[in-house]
DNA sequence: GCGGAGATTTCC
DNA sequence: GAAATCTCCGCG
C-alpha cells in the first residue's frame, strides 16, 4: 500500500531488440499474500505465484483470460506474497513501437489497463522474474517524478469481487484527473 | 491426463 | 453486455 503510492510517477522501461518503451505508472493496485483473498498468493505459493514470496524488486508477470498478460512489481518482504498490479503508464518512450504494438495510434488508450500496459511494452511470460532494479536488466522501475500526496486518489480495486471482504479495501491508487489512467 | 478458474479487452 | 481464448494448478 504504501509503496504502491510510492510507485506512482515512477517510470517502467522495457528494452527489446526492437527498441525501448515504456512510461510513468499513473495506476497501481496492492496485493498482500498474507490477508488478501483477492491476491494470488493467498494460501496458494506455488508455480505462477512463487516470485511474489521472494524480496522485492522482482517482476511478477502472469497470462488472464488466456489472451493477456499482467504485469506487478513484487514488492517483499521476501515470505510475505505481496505485490503490486501496475494498471496503467502513461506513455514516455517509444510511443511509435508501442502504436505498433497496440494497433492503435490513440496514445490515451495505449496503456489504459494492465492487459494493455503489457502488449504496449512487449512483456510476455519471458520477463517472469526480472530484477526490475538491476542497472543490465531490460526490464526496469526507475524514480521518475514525485506525485504530490493531494494527487493522488484511492479506491476499491477492480474486479475482485469475489474478494469477499478484501474487495472493498481501497488498495487502488492511481494520479487524479491523469488522462492515461483506466476507467 | 483432464477440467476449471481467472487482477481483461474489445466490439456489437 | 458478452464473447474470445490459453496457461497453470490441483486432483484423479
Amino acid at each position: 500500500m504504501e509503496l504502491a503510492r510510492k510507485l506512482l510517477g515512477c517510470l517502467l522501461i522495457h528494452r527489446t531488440l526492437d527498441g525501448a518503451a515504456g512510461g510513468m505508472i499513473v495506476e497501481a493496485e496492492a496485493y498482500v499474500g498474507a490477508i488478501d483473498k483477492a491476491c494470488h498468493a493467498y494460501r496458494n505459493r506455488s508455480g505462477r505465484t512463487e516470485i511474489m514470496y521472494h524480496d522485492g524488486g522482482y517482476a511478477y508477470v502472469y497470462l488472464i483470460y488466456g489472451m493477456h498478460h499482467c504485469f506487478n512489481a513484487v514488492t517483499g518482504p521476501e515470505g510475505e506474497g505481496n505485490a503490486v498490479l501496475i494498471r496503467a503508464l502513461e506513455p514516455v518512450i517509444g510511443l511509435d513501437l508501442m502504436q505498433q504494438r497496440r494497433h492503435t495510434k490513440t496514445v490515451q488508450h495505449l496503456c489504459s489497463g494492465p492487459g494493455k500496459v503489457c502488449q504496449a511494452l512487449g512483456i510476455t511470460k519471458n520477463e517472469y522474474g526480472l530484477d526490475l532494479c538491476a542497472a543490465d536488466s531490460p526490464l526496469r522501475l526507475i524514480r521518475y517524478r514525485h506525485i504530490p500526496e493531494a494527487l493522488i486518489v484511492a479506491t476499491p480495486r477492480i474486479n475482485v469481487a469475489y474478494a469477499e471482504e478484501a474487495a472493498a479495501w481501497p488498495w487502488r491508487f492511481y494520479v487524479k484527473d491523469n488522462l492515461y489512467v483506466s476507467k
